[in-house]
DNA sequence: CATGAATGAGCATTCATTCAT
DNA sequence: CATGAATGAATGCTCATTCAT
């Protein structure tokens, strides 16, 4: 059975759906420059994970967008603007599919398996915006609201794990650690597959799965 | 029982020790010098983990570490040479540290709780050093006596894995998957510590311990 | 008469006309920039003859232009690139010169004289391009297109002196010796004039012009 | 026959032979720290020609010295001081092997010709000397001393030729200007050996003398 | 909207010189 | 005398940002 707590969490998070990573761009664009401003987008994801924020420069976006270095200040404000344009679109795309996967009346360990599936198929599907998100530490560039969203999903999940430890299925443990490590093991691994020191394919995420599942799980002879 | 392999590969670890850090330093420093180049370490230490390396400049090291700028290029070759030496130092010192309290006749499940504590320990007394070396992705800059550093890490905990599983006491996965996912989750858990999402003491290192073994080990139901 | 090998090479100098000072620069300037462009030639010529080289700081030659420092990286990818723009730029002025007003049919004396008279109105001119071109020890920065250059108006020199000696008005000896020896007594006056030691009118230059083809004809009675 | 004031200025000549390069030095050195000195002014001259003054860097010269970067300035005042010095050194000992051979009582075209031979023995015994007196342009860190001995090298040659002019031999020419074309068509061809332009041995230099007396002397057919 | 030339502060690094030992 | 660690101003160059077109 869902908590109370946990239900509320789930519809702030849905309205936070709301900012779109439009929040911090200069003008409003028209549909004509959305192809521009996705391929600054694009462009920038890949300089990103590939050279680091500070190890890329603006116009090296701009030439890779294949726009002026001009136009990107017409999109975005300013450099971290763009940064946390992109990191707040793809977190929230990534908490969007978790949450619109979410069994929400199944049993915890199934809800463990949907919220793992979601994340595994985002990584796999856009692997250079999981490496963004998750790989890359964001030190000083990221705002306020970039890093409301990321706590929000991190609320989800120690909401998930108190849910959970109600039902008496979790350790009883502070939620938010075990939260963070399931978090850190999933990203270990999609690490470890990202800079190709193990070969991860699904059949190997679902195995992890299971092992991690089981590092939060109340075991019988424990 | 302690498999040939893993001995083998200890003894090399063993011997890597030999490294230190003033490998890749400019000149071999006088005694009354040394001060000079632990400031110039410390510093960066600090600086490169508040900030990152491209967003450190060379003379804020200098300043924090109280020399002149070209001081700095008396110790170490170049900015990258300096951080390569930072790492090197820390990644040794915790390998140094989880190999020396490795106790090698141990049942799997003992030596587990050892390599953990010993990494506890570590990141404990020296958080800047752990975040230094693990919260950070060190793209383009870490030469490759330094990655090799971190792979004999890598290759001691997935030999102690292989050596758990040949003892029926982990779960039959890729080793290498196991360790990551391990890591990970250490690392998410000290992550936690260290940006402060998540209360964590000792107590709960040791119960976070317990819950990761949980993850790679077999348990009698599944 | 003319030799056909003094003739191809006459023909591949002209094909080298194509190139201009813009091969080496980083982007191709449009029409109202290039005041900008001009500027920074004209003020790194100056500061180049009366500095060298190596004395002149970047920033040194954008103030004299009027420019900012990075300017110049817009127009020349580095500062060698644009002393070598310089140099190929003023080598391939005199070069033309000289040969546009090559007389092919004259004899060999009025030849000479052409070339001495083409040179010497070119140091006139451009006084500071010479000392840049002849005084200066290009040692390291120069690339093969410059020496190349250099080395296209030394043929020319040579194939006339060996032309001349077929005509019998010209010492038998080494023609490339001759010719670095003609060059070489013009490059004197010219110092002399431009370091302020010797006072050279045109009336000079010819009567110079006279004792130099003294050193290299054949004389009645030697 | 001599006259007087070329007897003069030779004698003047002489007397500035008492200038060593120790006047600019910063202390008079003890016969066991000779060697040392020795060996800077050494290593200087090479690097000096190899990569120009502003090129080559103090502690350079003192690595190929052998000695301490500090140790440079217990002989020399500084940076100038060392390549002022090294500039006199040489200058000073080809004006005196000039003068030395010259033979006061000879007709002007054995004179020329002893002049002749002697730079050229000077050139071909010591030609990195040579390149760094002749090749380079000693822009602006020469001082007054070291140019003075430029000029009175070039007043012996001045007055040589005005002597010769006395006795009929020599065009009725500025006679600076003569000498300046005559150290100049010298200088072309030693240039083009030393960067191996032109192949120029003992015998060629022989008849580049010749050619060079056929400059500036008189012709019957003229 | 879009451009890209222009800016100038800031970067990593060098190097002439000093001075405590 | 001799050393070489230390300095810090200066260098060549980069890059986030602006703005005239």
């Amino acid at each position: 059975m869902m908590s109370t707590m946990f239900i509320e969490l789930v519809d702030r998070i849905l309205e936070s759906y709301e900012y779109s990573f439009n929040n911090h761009v200069a003008r409003r664009p028209s549909p004509q420059t959305w192809n521009k401003q996705e391929a600054i987008l694009t462009a920038a994801l890949r300089l990103f994970v590939e050279r680091g924020y500070h190890g890329t420069a603006v116009p090296e976006v701009a030439d890779a967008a294949g726009v002026a270095a001009g136009t990107i200040y017409h999109y975005f404000e300013s450099k971290a603007a763009l940064v946390n344009a992109l990191y707040r679109h793809w977190k929230q795309t990534v908490t969007r599919a978790i949450h619109a996967s979410f069994p929400a009346t199944a049993a915890p360990r199934q809800q463990f398996a949907a919220i793992w599936r979601e994340m595994s198929t985002f990584a796999t599907a856009n692997p250079e915006a999981f490496a963004f998100l998750e790989l890359h530490h964001h030190g000083s560039y990221l705002d306020d609201e970039s890093l409301r969203l990321d706590a929000s999903l991190r609320d989800f999940g120690a909401a998930f794990v108190k849910n959970a430890q109600l039902a008496g299925v979790v350790k009883p443990m502070d939620p938010r650690l075990l939260m963070e490590l399931v978090f850190g093991a999933f990203i270990g691994v999609l690490r470890a597959r990202w800079e190709r020191r193990a070969f991860v394919d699904d059949d190997a995420l679902v195995k992890a799965e299971a092992a991690t599942w089981d590092a939060i799980a109340v075991h019988p002879a424990g």
